[in-house]
DNA sequence: TAGACGTGGCC
DNA sequence: TGGCCAAGTCT
């Protein structure tokens, strides 16, 4: 074949052997040619770390995680708390509760062993579309479609694909299924993957440098760097809302487990009140003395937070009626949500004077 | 199906 | 400073 004539996927294979990304939770294109292929648990894990998260923040996680718990099994016998503690800070902590939810069935009700297809994998929680085929693709060397936000950057430019997202989901899939060769599908997702991530970036591109300039439709068209097209996004409300953060005589905290399936939920928090762009109604715990103590600005996905933050000293016979006192010693500010941190943060300075 | 669901880095 | 963005899933 002459050289002018290589497939996009060919190209991609041979960037690829050159310039992988070296990565923990990653087997390099030399071994995997060898025939060597990656731990599916430590792929299944890096990958719930990864959805929506930049690779630089998971690593230290993956580390720590792995550290802990280095199978499957040993993840299914941690306690709830402990695993929720370790990932806090990561954020989206739906996944966090999934992680264990599926540790656990793969221990218990599939001996260890993580399903090698699609189908397999897709039944189990916390795993969708991408997860699936990721790990079907990266762990077993399946030819899965392996399409996260990476490949429909990838895809929407080498195609020079209008359609915004996400109307031009099912397109880009189809597109991407096209580009997935039967040889090497593994290192074909990463490739992609990886090209994405260092190369068909976001903002400005570097088209000068890339394996498949040739053929991109996007670069030809001089549209590469404004793809793929996005929906417009909605304005995010302002909600309001404090943050009660009280000291025993003894130093102890009072902290609340928040409820499953809510926003931070499984998480250790301070008490508050609700979060609503109204002033809120509900009542403080029970103390005589609150004093504030500056306020907390925070955003999520699709709000705004600004809480106030109070403080106050209990008597060493106080028994609230919300949440539980944590010993001084046992209190680590970073088993808790960045939020519940930031609040922290505030409130440590001038509750130790109180 | 569109909205809920975190966080840190970048410009 | 504030909006945008990053390896999605669940309901």
């Amino acid at each position: 074949m002459k050289a002018g004539m290589e497939t996009v996927p060919g190209r991609l294979l041979r960037w690829y052997d050159g310039h992988a990304r070296e990565l923990p939770w990653r087997i390099g294109p030399a071994r995997r040619i060898a025939g060597e292929l990656p731990d599916p648990y430590r792929v299944w894990l890096s990958e719930i770390m990864l959805q929506q998260t930049t690779v630089a923040a998971v690593k230290s996680y993956f580390a720590r995680f792995t550290a802990l718990w280095p199978d499957v099994t040993a993840l299914a016998a941690a306690e709830d708390a402990e695993v929720m503690g370790e990932w806090a800070g990561l954020g989206y902590y739906a996944r966090a509760r999934n992680l264990l939810a599926c540790a656990r069935i793969v221990a218990r009700d599939l001996g260890g062993a993580f399903p090698e297809t699609e189908e397999g994998l897709r039944r189990l929680p916390g795993i969708g579309p991408y997860t699936a085929a990721a790990i079907a693709s990266i762990a077993f060397d399946r030819a899965a479609v392996v399409v996260d936000g990476n490949v429909e950057r990838v895809v929407s430019r080498l195609f020079a694909v209008e359609t915004p997202l996400p109307a031009a989901k099912p397109e880009l899939t189809e597109l991407a299924g096209q580009l997935t060769p039967a040889r090497r599908p593994g290192c074909h997702a990463q490739a992609m993957m990886d090209l994405g991530a260092t190369i068909c970036t976001p903002k400005s591109p570097a088209c000068m440098v890339c394996p498949v300039a040739e053929p991109c439709r996007g670069r030809a068209a001089g549209i590469a760097s404004t793809l793929p097209r996005k929906a417009p996004k909605k304005a995010k409300p302002i909600r309001i809302g404090t943050a009660y953060v009280a000291r025993r005589a003894d130093g102890a905290l009072l902290l609340e487990t928040r409820p499953p399936r809510s926003l931070l939920g499984g998480m250790l928090g301070w008490p508050c009140t609700d979060w609503s762009e109204e002033p809120p109604l509900e009542a403080p715990p029970a103390a005589s003395n609150w004093q504030a103590a500056g306020e907390v600005r925070h955003t999520f996905t699709h709000f705004h937070l600004r809480l106030a933050v109070r403080i106050a000293r209990l008597p060493q016979d106080a028994a609230p009626d919300r949440g539980h006192f944590i010993p001084e010693a046992e209190f680590r500010p970073a088993s808790l949500p960045t939020l519940m941190r930031k609040v922290w943060d505030r409130a440590a300075p001038a509750i130790s004077e109180l």
